[in-house]
DNA sequence: ATCCTCGGCGA
DNA sequence: TCGCCGAGGAT
């Protein structure tokens, strides 16, 4: 007969979080239990220093007890970062799980390393840069695996893909309109800075050197007046919350 | 290969 | 004593 172990829901952790306690029936130590932990994806966690790599700043276990799995007032103890191989998290499912604390190599490699980041490098230029220390690689024209994506509304039907202007012109191989569309919709999300669109005039004959990939994949455009009095009267015409995602975002885009 | 379990080290 | 994690055995 299996024994039956019950991993109950954890009400101090993001919702999905399980823990389960495990008797040990056997050895010196027995009677002594083993408390673990499953995220939603399903992967096992039997350490708080463990725990905490891997939710990172999005919760503070500052005072949280891994034993009894609530949250302890008062109970401010020391919770040092260490950075360990467990850094690899590749799910039971084969599934890389979400949410994983930055400086971590989430790529394959043979050595299972972390990434020490540096930030402080006197005399070098790039890696001073706060900027650009922070930010991830990106692949060159990444927006091509955008393709084909469509959006929907909760009754699964597409809805009608938007149009672009003629201002908007796509830069790189394999371009298309809808290609062009996702990217600019990313780069709104993605980016707080402005959307420019790619300024240097090399990018358009040598895109794969010269491209800046926080930018989507179009020239350099300008959005004038007329641009902006007639996206006003479009306003007050527009179906209501028809995307799932924000219509404020999107707006400057689909009716221009 | 992954998973489970208990030993054993260090705080 | 307890938390954490290595490592051997199980699967």
């Amino acid at each position: 007969m299996v024994m039956e172990r019950k991993r109950t829901e954890c009400a101090a952790l993001p919702p999905g979080w399980k823990k389960e306690e495990v008797i040990r029936k056997s050895g010196l130590s027995a009677g002594k239990s083993d408390v673990y932990y499953y995220s939603p994806s399903g992967k096992k966690f039997r350490s708080k220093p463990q725990l905490s790599r891997y939710l990172g700043n999005s919760v503070d276990l500052a005072c949280f007890d891994f034993r009894t799995g609530k949250m302890m007032p008062g109970k401010l103890q020391k919770n040092k970062q260490r950075l360990r191989h467990d850094a690899l998290s590749i799910s039971k499912g084969g599934k890389m799980d979400l949410n994983t604390t930055l400086p971590i190599r989430q790529t394959a490699s043979i050595f299972k390393q972390p990434i020490t980041k540096v930030t402080t490098h006197p005399g070098n230029k790039v890696k001073t840069d706060l900027q650009r220390a922070t930010e991830q690689p990106r692949q060159l024209f990444w927006e091509r695996r955008l393709k084909g994506l469509r959006s929907s509304d909760v009754t699964e039907e597409v809805l009608r893909t938007m149009d672009l202007p003629k201002g908007l012109q796509s830069v790189g191989p394999d371009s298309s309109d809808d290609i062009l569309l996702s990217a600019i919709a990313s780069a709104l999300h993605m980016s707080s800075s402005p959307i420019t669109g790619q300024m240097s005039v090399a990018a358009e004959k040598n895109p794969a050197i010269w491209l800046n990939t926080s930018q989507p994949l179009c020239r350099a455009f300008t959005v004038t007046d007329e641009h902006i009095s007639r996206r006003c009267r479009m306003n007050t015409a527009r179906p209501k919350a028809s995307l799932l995602l924000s219509s404020e975002i999107y707006s400057p885009i689909c009716d221009m």
